[in-house]
DNA sequence: AGAAAATATGTAGGACTTGCTCACATTTCT
DNA sequence: AGAAATGTGAGCAAGTCCTACATATTTTCT
């Protein structure tokens, strides 16, 4: 019988200190994307991974004290960068037609590397933390980025109904993108533009 | 070593013939789907099933070769009933409003019993059949019935990017109502008002 | 009614996979 | 050279699916 520990001390187990561990915890963490993206979270064992990565399963275990602990920190650096390409782009100016556009040419773009792997993160693979209820970092500001979207085209009042807005379209955007992504046809040009179209209207419409 | 035999012979190893293992077979299929919505399908083990179903395990693999074919029965069954409360709602002189909330309503409906069945049968749990491919007679009728009501809306001629904005709407509706699903917040009006909105304005467009 | 068939039970365990450990080997830093 | 960091991989404990099978109950058939 061992002392529990709390569960989410440091992701780590160990710090990498020299550059060949950094790279091997790199490898890592790119052999799971890989895995979870073309496997999804069934494919996900600690072993398959390591063995893409071309490490011993002891040299995973040296860096994260247990499975979760990987997946969260894939999910944490995903979830990151596809934060940062969203904010790159602002509803300042430009009309809703291209906002739109820009909008998707970056959530396919985010999507071409592991194109499942978004999915997985948020739908199959659990977490300690709770990245997809109301009061998580990423769900606030993800949420928060399209009502202010939506406030700025519909010129008027921001309103209690922009957050159901808001809700509504970035989770018929994910709905798109995810179904897009599992048939492998994120680059569908005819599937862009009539995305592109749907968020215009209704984004665009005052109603 | 035993001989090979066709994977999807039958659905069932025994036919049940009596009503008392009718009924057995029917409380299997139903815990079956109560554990894949509210476990997903890392839950889903065929010992858990039998015992929320109540039978023995032994009980189980009478009727089911194996698990695989307990999910796809699960499956079966639970996309036929969506395929008929969908044909239960045409798109023939209603006004495309009324369409949005009728379509809303039914498939609202659909996910009140096991909220994450849906998802999780499609995303997450294998099958022998593949229900996501362009082939399967489901995902054939389910694009179809968009795709007239596409057409139905934007009276022109027929156009092959009917079935681009067929997929597009189909995928949205999807996300937004899985979604919510997994908040627990299918029968939050709000968002079904939103839903209305956003199928009505891109149906209704004559783009 | 009784006989035959169908249905249900549940333990025990084989074959396999999984997450994860640990004693040891190798490489790098000082 | 010595210490610290890094890497190894066989193997354990626990869980999985699924079967076997002797037994018990219920339904159907005559």
């Amino acid at each position: 019988m061992s002392t529990r520990i709390a569960k989410q001390q440091s992701v780590m187990r160990k710090e990498p200190r020299q550059a060949r561990s950094r790279a091997t915890v790199e490898t890592i963490v790119q052999a799971g994307a890989r895995i979870l993206s073309d496997e999804g979270w069934a494919g996900f064992t600690t072993n398959r991974v390591a063995e893409l990565a071309g490490v011993s399963i002891g040299s995973l275990y040296q860096y994260f004290p247990d499975k979760l602990s990987l997946v969260d920190a894939i999910r944490h650096r995903h979830l990151d960068d596809s934060i940062a390409v969203m904010r790159s782009i602002r509803a300042d100016g430009v009309p809703p037609a291209e906002f739109a556009a820009q909008l998707v040419r970056a959530v396919v773009a985010a999507h071409s590397v592991y194109p499942g792997l978004h999915r997985v993160l948020l739908d199959e693979a659990p977490s300690s933390e709770e990245y997809r209820n109301p009061h998580s970092e990423f769900e606030i500001e993800y949420l928060a980025y399209y009502a202010e979207a939506v406030a700025t085209y519909r010129k008027r009042q921001p309103n209690p109904d922009d957050h159901v807005a808001a809700r509504v379209i970035s989770d018929a955007i994910d709905g798109v993108i995810h179904n897009a992504a599992r048939r492998g046809a994120i680059n569908d040009l005819a599937m862009q533009r009539e995305l592109v179209r749907l968020i215009t209207l209704y984004i665009g419409d005052s109603g």
